[in-house]
DNA sequence: ACGCCATTGATTTTT
DNA sequence: TCAATGGCGT
């Protein structure tokens, strides 16, 4: 039974399920809620199979809650379901599956490099002498520093993408500089295929080539999804729109939700237009449309205000409107008369902004009725301007925490500044080397030097001894490089990590996210690390390389991640952090909501935000004409965003700048015209009463099911606890190298093989086919890991790989499925796995996993059998739960076994399968509990673990 | 009353 | 790169 609780109109969204349907939810409508009853609605009372719906979500994280709420509102009625087959994802992560599903028809091949934007411009970076060489490029490039011309570059490559426009058409463009962009993108597109690689923009592109090209392919997936729903739909661009009705196919049960106030994204090619003219795609009257607009999150005050924010604005134009007109109104009528809305600002001609707001707070909490600082968040446009910083600054040194991981603090920070610090003694000849000529200078490079005097200044000190003397032997090696060392720039941060000058923030406790920044950024600062390593393919330092090494990671590397910024760590369970006020952004605020919302950036107006470029290309290149006139589109968007911002408050909704009469050229009023009618009849809050009598919210839980595999979490937490505690839960990214490339290229290539008998081409399967397979493979590897095998390590692969052939004497009919990734949503968690290959007749069937590796002394090695038995168990456990069949033997398959019999052999055995689950279930919750004690160092495996040298240091007392 | 100039400060992001 | 502002000239 759907609940009760819905009103009239979500009861008729949830009930409205053939057909186009569009839902206009308003802030606070309940719009997340009536999500979850309509997919209840769809599994239990239309008898739809999750497999059979496709949900899209603007964030990942978003993604995980509905996952969460839905598997437990089925569970609140004792309903089993499957979840995992569900498509339930964010666009991007959608198509990425899809593209990993058919990726034999598209140009991808196995194991390609996924980009962030970091990558992507670096990518671009490392090539730009290419682009720069285009005739006309300079007319888009400017005349910038490299890096900023990759940057450049990079926001037209992936405006193309998004906006699908064709290269041919720009190519022959008569403006020079449209031509020049189509054969950047032209050649921006080989780069990728020869790097098999992707970014975020060309996912989306590649998908919808994939579903366009393969008519087979959309068929199969139009027969498949019989349900659609997208969130957020005014976010949503070009590409995404083609994408989805690419997916509805004819069914057309498409459920788009959102709002059109609060589109947010046009900078990223986002339209209105989507939402608004979503109904005019189908035959007249076809599409349902709902509106939800009884607003049950603000006070009523809070409505009112922000109704009338919006009439502020005309939302026409040339008699087209451009807003379905729509009013809020607030569930609860009750409170009306009280003040929801104050203003806490610094008066005219004061500089006392910082401690009015810290006065308020501090009023709120000892006069009023908070509780905890979380209630409070703090909203402006950026978190990374000066003024904002320098009130968080403010409210920290007076004891009220900030959370605020999206103010670019990340290279201010103590921990990350000694390191920088410490590398910098360790190269003496940085000084010498960072110059490339006489007069050279970089701005950081001040940043740099100061960083090496505070941690001169740590060094001197008397606690600090061991590490100064270490730190010369060091140095004084690498001045004069003799030999290869045996580690690059991650293996001396991980051997900095002995010493208590650095090893003290790894003991932080981790359960308040706000005293665990430091052990984060520390995290934070071994990935970058190891992806200067990765990005620059080294794995030690030479005496022919480590001068290059240095000038490349000082004066490239390290000097772009400070200049773009560095997000600190975001927790996904928890968004406002216990005991802090949370400073964030609007755009990072949407979804949310908090008791008291703090608004500022009063001083910001509608700036124009599209160049002649973008006017040219969206006159004649884009597949629209231009939607919203442009010379509004800078209103309406500003209008929207502090909708937004406005419409996130619960009880309280506060506005506050330092107010400024301009006097003088270049000076300004504060707050800004825009504001002045909304802001100036508000009172101040010394001046309204019944403030501290306001009836305060809690931060409603966020419940997030986490994902835990076998091998991934279990197998790490078993073998040593603080090994998953770092790796893990910290996120420590480990020094790379080779080792797991080997048994990667086994397994890999003969999934090849697997899946050439389930396509019945077993007569296909011969010597030739599989030296193709395998070299493909392992082109792909290292293209992707950049980590080579030795040419006899590469051969014993490749024999293991055919002696396997040999075994199967070309039987391969009992081969149902190979590499068979199942999760299962549980109660506390999801399981996930990847079967190897799963052989059987009628409904029963055996599992085996593939080890490449001599078949352990079964009696001698027990432990490491049992270990893997374990493991078989849980995959039997999936296959079971997930599919019905019935598991009746399971297997271990050693490819390193020349002589014996390769199989280890168990047999189905319920009760030690129920012994196993409820092992796992007792080491998630002790995960969960962050339970990382240990009571020994498991001495094989510290051998190769980079934590090793704080572990030797930690445990020696 | 209006045009022109110099001056000042300020942006957001998806796997 | 651009909006807002006041000063200055007409």
């Amino acid at each position: 039974m759907i609940s009760q609780k819905l009103n009239k109109n979500q009861k008729r969204a949830v009930k409205t399920t053939d057909g186009p349907l569009l839902i206009i939810a308003g802030p606070g409508s309940g719009k997340t809620f009536t999500l979850v009853e309509r997919i209840y609605y769809l599994i239990t009372e239309k008898n739809v199979e999750p497999e059979n719906i496709l949900v899209s979500t603007f964030t990942e994280k978003t993604a995980k809650e509905l996952m969460t709420r839905v598997s437990n509102r089925l569970n609140e009625d004792n309903i089993q379901f499957n979840l995992n087959e569900m498509y339930l994802g964010t666009i991007h992560s959608i198509c990425l599956r899809l593209l990993e599903e058919n990726r034999e028809f598209t140009r991808l091949k196995k194991n390609f490099i996924l980009m962030d934007q970091f990558d992507q411009q670096y990518f671009i970076y490392q090539k730009s002498y290419q682009y720069e060489k285009i005739t006309g490029s300079e007319l888009i490039l400017g005349n910038r520093s490299r890096w900023k011309k990759a940057e450049e570059l990079l926001k037209w490559i992936n405006k193309v993408s998004e906006e699908m426009l064709s290269v041919d058409e720009l190519k022959k463009s008569p403006e020079p500089q449209i031509q020049a962009l189509g054969q950047c993108y032209e050649l921006y597109q080989q780069h990728l295929e020869e790097e098999n690689a992707l970014d975020f923009s060309t996912i989306q592109l590649e998908a919808s080539r994939l579903l366009r090209n393969h008519p087979e392919i959309q068929e199969s997936l139009n027969e498949k999804i019989d349900y659609l729903m997208i969130d957020e739909y005014q976010d949503t661009n070009t590409i995404q729109e083609e994408i989805i009705f690419l997916l509805a196919g004819k069914k057309n049960n498409v459920c788009v939700v959102g709002d059109d106030d609060q589109g947010l994204y046009r900078f990223r090619g986002a339209t209105i237009r989507n939402i608004l003219e979503f109904p005019k795609k189908f035959e007249e009257e076809k599409c349902t449309q709902i509106e939800l607009s009884v607003n049950y999150r603000s006070h009523p005050s809070i409505v009112q205000f922000y109704n009338q924010w919006m009439e502020q604005q005309s939302w026409h134009y040339e008699n087209k409107s451009f807003r379905f007109d729509k009013k809020i109104v607030p569930a609860e009528r009750s409170y009306y008369g009280r003040e929801g809305v104050i203003k806490a600002s610094g008066s005219d001609g004061r500089n006392d902004w910082y401690e009015e707001v810290y006065q308020f707070l501090i009023s709120m909490r000892e006069k009023g009725e908070l509780k905890d600082w979380n209630q409070i968040a703090f909203l402006f446009r950026s978190v990374r301007n000066p003024k904002v910083v320098g009130l968080a600054n403010y409210l920290e040194e007076r004891e009220i925490s900030v959370y605020s991981p999206r103010s670019n603090m990340f290279f201010d920070r103590e921990e990350i500044r000694l390191l920088i610090g410490a590398i910098m003694f360790l190269f003496p000849q940085l000084p010498e080397v960072r110059k490339w000529n006489e007069n050279a200078y970089l701005e950081e490079w001040e940043m740099y030097d100061q960083c090496f005097l505070e941690f001169t200044n740590e060094l001197r000190k008397p606690e600090n001894a061991k590490l100064l003397k270490w730190a010369r032997k060091k140095a004084k090696a690498h001045y004069n490089l003799a030999e290869n060392t045996d580690y690059a720039f991650a293996g001396l941060f991980y051997q900095l990590l002995q010493f208590n000058l650095f090893n003290k923030y790894l003991e932080s406790e981790t359960s308040y996210i706000i005293d665990s920044r430091p052990v984060r950024n520390l995290s934070l600062f071994s990935q970058l690390l190891t992806k200067f390593e990765y990005l620059h393919r080294v794995s030690v330092f030479t005496p022919k390389n480590i001068n290059q090494l240095l000038r490349a990671f000082f004066n490239q590397y390290l000097r772009f991640l400070i200049n773009g910024g560095i997000n600190e760590y975001e927790d996904d369970s928890e968004y406002a952090p216990s005991g802090c006020v949370s400073f964030l952004t609007i755009h990072q605020s949407k979804g949310l909501e908090f008791p008291i919302v703090i608004v500022g950036s009063l001083e910001s107006t509608p700036r124009k935000q599209y160049s002649d470029l973008d006017e040219v290309l969206q006159e004649n290149y884009y597949h629209k004409n231009p939607f919203e006139p442009l010379n509004r589109t800078k209103y309406y968007d500003f209008w929207r965003l502090y909708y937004t911002a406005f419409s996130r408050a619960q009880n309280l909704l506060v506005l506050s700048c330092q107010e400024n009469k301009a006097s003088g050229q270049g000076t300004r009023n504060v707050p800004s015209k825009s504001f002045v009618d909304s802001y100036t009849p508000l009172k101040s809050w010394r001046h309204v009463d019944d403030i501290y009598k306001l009836e305060i919210d809690e931060i409603k839980d966020v419940n997030i099911k986490k994902e835990y595999s076998f091998t991934s979490h279990i197998n790490v937490f078993e073998t040593c606890a603080l090994q998953y505690k770092f790796y893990k839960e910290l996120d420590f990214s480990p020094v790379r190298h080779g080792a797991t490339l080997f048994g990667t290229l086994v397994h890999q290539t003969i999934e090849d093989i697997h899946k050439a008998a389930i396509r019945g081409e077993e007569g296909k399967i011969t010597k030739e086919r599989i030296d193709e397979w395998f070299y493909a493979n392992y082109n792909n590897l290292i293209k992707k890991e950049r980590v080579h095998l030795a040419p006899t390590t590469k051969e014993a692969a490749l024999s293991q790989v055919k002696h396997y052939v040999e075994r199967q004497n070309n039987d391969w009919s009992h081969i149902k499925d190979a590499e068979v990734d199942v999760s299962l949503v549980k109660d506390e968690y999801v399981l996930k796995g990847t079967i190897d290959l799963i052989k059987g007749q009628d409904n029963t069937v055996d599992i085996i996993d593939f080890k490449s590796e001599k078949k352990p002394d079964l009696v001698k090695e027990q432990d490491t059998i049992y270990h893997y038995k374990r493991q078989l168990e849980i995959y039997a456990h999936l296959v079971e739960e997930r599919t019905g069949q019935q598991v009746n033997n399971m297997h271990l398959y050693y490819t390193g076994e020349d002589n014996s019999n390769p199989y280890v052999t168990f047999p189905k055995d319920g009760k030690s399968i129920d012994h196993t689950i409820s092992k796992f279930d007792r080491i998630v919750e002790r995960i969960e509990e962050k339970d990382y004690s240990i009571e020994k160092r498991p001495v094989k495996q510290c051998q190769n673990c980079d934590m090793r040298f704080y572990c030797n240091q930690k445990f020696k007392e």
